[in-house]
RNA sequence: GUCCCCAUCGUCUAGGGGCCCAGGACAUCACCCUUUCACGGUGAAGACACGGGUUCGAAUCCCGUUGGGGACGCCA
């Protein structure tokens, strides 16, 4: 069982990529199967080496590792083969249209209200014809003759589809420049790796039927094809159009985790409960193509966020660790994480409260008088958990203070903040020198 | 324009003629916990797009309307 994962390097990973990415790798890992990560650069117009590594880097943080890999432009012979293969076969022609002349002609049949589908004009042409055209200079680009006939496959997500090819244009396989396009160079790979599983998006159902017959003519067996719905965003538009605006890089900038991402992208869309995991063999019991419907799932960036920080609330420093390195806050202390993990968003917001601890904070006194009684009463360390009771119900007891009255003026002197982890679990960590300056409304 | 697909709480969904005045998860709200917030716990509110059929009975089947998505490249 083999899966592959085939972006083209003309851009950064997005959502919907890697919503993909994620999908084909789950059903590998829990099949046992392997996944092969393929780079379609037949496009050098658009293709470029810093995206192929982009692609790399993104897939490598989200923990997608792949067990394989290989690059369209480097398996040139491979295309060249097929190709002689369709031609001998007599399934692939010549045509010699211009792309003006092409765009003209789906003009045409649109204002008819006629479906724009390639007129077959050059299966007409005779070897005078051609010669001709030749001899003023024309090169031709060549078409797949598809046979006009209704083709069928039962997909692993949308169950039993069918597609009327005689609706379709034959697909252009080779350009005018002799370069090969992404038609052919997939079906030709699929084969040559022995490709079990084909798991991408749902604006491939119709190429699926091109590619089966693609796959009949170069005498390989199709494999199994699962079309998963294409995500939309908060306005119900197509995510795949909005490149860049969702980037894995921009979500990493954001201090998202990739295990809070891996997470709601594997279950969105199913019914299954979008809850935190710790690694992604954990998201490996639950996967199931079938689970998914045709309807668009609507991909939320607060749901993440919120995700983000539920995994976040209860991920041990140890865990923790790597990550916070990787941010340039290698220097947070154990202790820090525990007591601030609850009230953390993002990790990177971690260092705000190890900042607290560790000062220099400048506390906001609102009463000089009653923060200097409380100063008074700071009991000697060692201090513990059970130190803030201690202290906060001497402050009561000597002023009278209760409630948020008593305790709201302490955090603001301690913290400088209204808001954050349990006090009687920050307090020790502050210590008294600090507490004690503070209290007397200096910067400690 | 043509073809294909889809339509259930705010969101993701369960549902395949009576088990459904519709179940779960997330979010929301309330209460509890907590000497605030957050975390945690308990509970509440919240939906079958619309109109016609078929049927004793329809979220479920059929037709239409509306709304949405996708495909139709010498892109992938």
């Amino acid at each position: 069982m083999r899966v592959r994962f085939a972006p083209s390097p003309t851009g950064r990973l997005h959502v919907g990529n890697i919503y993909i990415a994620l999908h084909n790798w789950l059903y590998a890992g829990k099949a046992g199967g392997e996944f092969l990560l393929r780079l379609d650069d037949t496009d050098r117009e658009r293709s470029t080496e810093d995206f192929a590594d982009g692609i790399k880097a993104d897939l490598e943080w989200l923990g997608l590792a792949w067990n394989l890999f290989d690059r369209q432009s480097r398996r040139l012979a491979i295309y060249d083969a097929a190709a002689q293969r369709l031609r001998d076969a007599g399934r692939l022609y010549p045509c010699y249209e211009s792309a003006e002349e092409l765009g003209l002609k789906r003009k045409v049949q649109l204002s008819q209200g006629k479906p724009p589908i390639y007129d077959r004009a050059a299966l007409k042409l005779t070897d005078a014809d051609r010669a001709k055209l030749e001899a003023e200079g024309k090169r031709p680009h060549w078409r797949f003759k598809l046979e006009p006939r209704d083709v069928a496959w039962n997909d692993l997500v949308r169950g039993p589809q069918h597609v009327d090819e005689s609706s379709q244009s034959d697909p252009v396989l080779m350009r005018e420049d002799g370069t090969y396009l992404y038609t052919l160079c997939s079906v030709a790979d699929d084969i040559d790796f022995d490709i079990t599983h084909i798991i991408r998006g749902a604006d491939h159902v119709t190429n699926a039927a091109t590619q089966i017959q693609i796959f009949e003519a170069l005498g390989g067996r199709p494999p199994s094809f699962a079309h998963l719905p294409l995500l939309v965003d908060a306005v119900g538009e197509g995510l795949s159009k909005r490149l860049g605006s969702l980037s894995v890089r921009q979500m990493r900038d954001e201090g998202l985790e990739p295990m809070a991402i891996a997470a709601y992208l594997a279950r969105i869309g199913t019914g299954d409960p979008v809850a935190p995991v710790r690694m992604l063999a954990d998201l490996l019991p639950d996967h199931d193509l079938s689970k998914f419907g045709k309807s668009s799932p609507r991909f939320d960036p607060d749901e993440l966020k919120h995700l983000n920080a539920k995994l976040l609330h209860h991920l041990p420093f140890e865990e923790a660790r790597g990550h916070l390195a990787a941010l340039g806050l290698g220097h947070i202390d154990p202790a820090v994480w525990d007591v601030a993990r609850a009230n953390v968003e993002k990790v990177e917001d971690v260092a705000l409260w190890q900042s607290v601890v560790k000062g220099p904070v400048t506390p906001a006194i609102a009463d000089a008088a009653f923060a200097a009684k409380a100063a008074e009463l700071l009991p000697l360390e060692p201090w513990n958990a059970e130190t803030w009771s201690a202290w906060t119900n001497a402050v009561k007891n000597a002023t009278g203070r209760k409630g948020k009255e008593l305790f709201m003026p302490l955090r603001q002197a301690l913290t400088a903040a209204d808001h954050g982890p349990e006090l009687k679990l920050l307090l020790p960590l502050i210590g008294r020198e600090r507490a004690l300056k503070r209290l007397k409304g200096e910067t400690a």
